[in-house]
DNA sequence: TTGAAAGCGCTACCAA
DNA sequence: TTGGTAGCGCTTTCAA
């Protein structure tokens, strides 16, 4: 069934039903329109995307492209992405990057290929020059969640990293730690870098030492949690606390200290960022940074569509999410 | 950049450019064949695969759809459908149905819209009447996943979800319970119903009596297996031990016997199913069963993306999956 | 308000 | 081995 079928039975041209599809106020009298309405609902008729896609070179399509689904950071910020495009016509693609460059390359080109109208980007580590390139000569809207682009005509969406970290750590000092471990991700990632940046301004602000054996660059995985919590316990450093730059890696970090039968939080206080379900649910319960992250995926895709429509203000920069922290079970107060 | 501006630089036909792309053996001399691959790559051409698709009305594309991406399941089966689907020259677009009907309605004809070549299902509930034939008028190949469907044409994949839940009740039966509660997931749902036969004829093998007072209905989330196991610890039931069917609602029971202050597994033991990572990493560890859902997700994508390709072999039925029982510390001997 | 027709970028068939 | 070209299902411009 296609528009040439529906336009012969309604005894119209095509353009009559094109212009009905399209939903086009004008050119077609309020009879012919609720006529061929009819029609389509009886015949089931669904115009052709990739047709559409051809003539008009676009899609109400975005694409998200998003660095690990395994990582439970991403559903709520997927959700939020997806409820808003669907509110608005527009359907989602969700690609995994896998972390790898050579997939987000393959993802890139097939999402312009298939004419997509916008792209929500997010990595771990700091966007290659390739993929950028890839983007810019691609010229569709894009914006970037989790990390700031110095890039003209790119928007960003995230969070004042610094400020959560700082805001974290002075928990810590006011509780009364002084030595602190500090297990990061990535440190070529534009929200890790903030973090450390908190880290180091929220000791150095209390007058604490900086030592570089309490600090572990990890991988945002629950296994370099584990891993980095083995080697920071190895070095004899004294340290009565331990922030980690997310949730997974502190919960890796809490099975490097039972396995040890290290208690948390009587031997070591233990934090981590992100607040994902998982961390209300292990013993102690994480005390943590809480990102608004579905919101965070709205206001992504709200600023897509809006670019896409033309709707965007042009005085629109970035939007900067503001931190929470949720204090739970996992610090102790020392002396 | 079009396939005419690369015929025309190379002072070819369209026709000839055609066949390189698409990697027509023959029809195209070494010679011919090198020049236009060399000028494809210069100029960074890429074919559009919207006007690929509305001349073949096919693309390379497969749906996936699945209940609902919050759900720690899904990802590794995620994972599994789209390395496969990568390492064959596919993409994926995943849908999340959010159980909704109206949204997989919706996304179902997006995919149809989209000419993607097969669609790969998932659903906590039933598939429902409209959706199945929305499904079935469309052609399109269709595999479902975790759950069986007697339709023809349709493969499935799924769990030998019967025998999973009979070997789990029967350890805890060897174990010394005999008073086991039960929360199930919605029981219009094939695994539901045959994680429940399993139940049922556990106990019955082992002459235990079916208490109806022992059973709750639940919906797969955590927040619904905390307020399974309420009304389950209101009723003066005498249990020993709660099976659940999955791991969320197990996490959620147990947080309701942690604000209860009863101990698991000492006064309570508890099993999940599904053996997602949060089930080892919660106090104590669950006991669960493990399928084996990234291999069940390519295996998914292998069938469809074999049946697009008409390499199915006609002999193949469905694939079921043997589930493994992980003992870890949430079940408690009595005598 | 309506229709005719060109064109979007490809594929595939038929001829040369 | 190559080229010409109809056609895929739609949108959009121009004319009626």
């Amino acid at each position: 069934m296609t528009i040439k079928d529906i336009a012969e039975i309604a005894n119209v041209s095509v353009a009559t039903v094109s212009r009905v599809i399209n939903n086009k106020s004008k050119g077609v009298s309020d009879e012919t329109r609720k006529r061929i309405l009819g029609l389509i609902k009886q015949y089931n008729y669904q115009p052709s995307a990739v047709a559409r896609g051809l003539a008009t070179k676009k899609s109400k399509i975005i694409g998200l492209i998003i660095a690990d689904i395994t990582n439970p950071f991403y559903h709520r910020l997927v959700k939020g992405v997806e409820d808003e495009a669907h509110e608005k016509g527009y359907n989602l693609i969700l690609c995994d990057g896998n972390n790898s460059e050579e997939k987000e390359a393959s993802y890139l080109d097939f999402l312009n290929e298939h004419y997509v109208s916008g792209i929500i980007y997010n990595n771990f580590h700091n966007i290659s020059k390739p993929i950028l390139n890839k983007v810019l000569n691609s010229s569709v809207p894009f914006v970037s969640i989790d990390s700031r682009l110095d890039v003209p005509g790119c928007k960003c969406v995230y969070l004042d990293n610094e400020k959560a970290m700082y805001e974290l750590i002075q928990y810590l000092i006011d509780m009364g730690h002084k030595r602190i471990g500090f297990i990061t991700g990535p440190i070529d990632s534009y929200s890790t870098e903030e973090r450390y940046k908190g880290y180091l301004k929220a000791l150095k602000d209390n007058q604490i030492e900086i030592d570089g054996r309490l600090i572990i660059e990890a991988d945002y995985v629950i296994q370099e949690g584990f891993n980095g919590m083995n080697i920071l316990l190895e070095r004899d450093t004294n340290m009565s606390a331990v922030a980690c730059c997310n949730d997974l890696m502190a919960i890796g970090a809490m099975e490097s200290l039972k396995e040890k039968n290290i208690k948390i939080p009587g031997e070591m206080s233990l934090v981590g960022f992100d607040n994902i379900d998982m961390s209300r649910l292990v013993t102690p319960k994480l005390t943590t940074i809480a990102q608004p992250i579905y919101e965070m995926g709205r206001e992504a895709a709200k600023i897509i569509i809006d670019t896409i429509e033309g709707k965007l203000e042009s005085s629109y920069t970035n939007k900067v999410f503001v931190p929470n922290l949720i204090i739970r079970d996992s610090v102790k107060k020392i002396k």
